[in-house]
DNA sequence: TTCACATATTCGGAAATGCGGATATATTGT
DNA sequence: ACAATATATCCGCATTTCCGAATATGTGAA
């Protein structure tokens, strides 16, 4: 059951839309420095727990974490560090433009 | 004028969201191709014109493209290769899970 | 200036998304 | 079974996003 392109595009929209909220974007990067519970991220983040616990439903669904459950808890991890090197790769592309950009204004 | 922390969260958000739409996704992947101008895009994508500009606008705005007028015409170009090294290192996430899927299913 | 072409914007409406308090479900210990 | 803890989901509401036809704006040629 091999997608098709139309849906490989949705899927490729679907995981860039997983990183395309500022919330999640900090989860991702609290999950890179390590695996850690709802309640873990919830006060990390300081954000409600059902705000937290929606965010990475989402996560989830565009396949860039992984869980397991651990007693009561349950604990997620990012699911491919390569998604941490688009970040960067995207976070490096946006200094670049603000350093672009300082750079006119002090001329 | 530095950005500040909350800025800069935001501003990736932005430039995250510029890749999280498929006609947009399409539209970046044409312009690595080549850079065009819009009728080119609508006619590539059969998308029609005012929504190919108005995702151009978005891209714009998040400074994923830069345009330049030629005559009538508008001619846009991919302002960062490294936008599209980020795209298709997703792309691999992407075809990775895919074939971990498959392999599950056809067990 | 007037026409033709290229692009941008406006508009109304549908669909998706985010929020967080409240509630439901799951798990463990007693 | 019951209480306590951890997580997920529900709900109503506000905001955002997308669409594409229609219209406005800009540009070059005659």
């Amino acid at each position: 059951m091999i997608p098709q392109r139309a849906e490989i595009s949705r899927m490729h929209a679907e995981l860039c839309s997983g990183i395309s909220d500022p919330n999640r974007i900090a989860i991702l990067y609290a999950l890179s420095e390590r695996p850690s519970n709802v309640t873990g991220l919830t006060q990390k983040l300081k954000l409600p727990q059902s705000t937290v616990s929606r965010h990475l439903r989402i996560l989830r669904n565009s396949g860039l974490v992984n869980f397991q459950r651990a007693g009561r808890e349950v604990v997620y991890e990012l699911s491919d560090d390569r998604v941490i090197v688009a970040l960067e790769l995207l976070r490096h592309v946006l200094n670049d433009r603000i350093s672009a950009h300082s750079q006119l204004i002090n001329d």
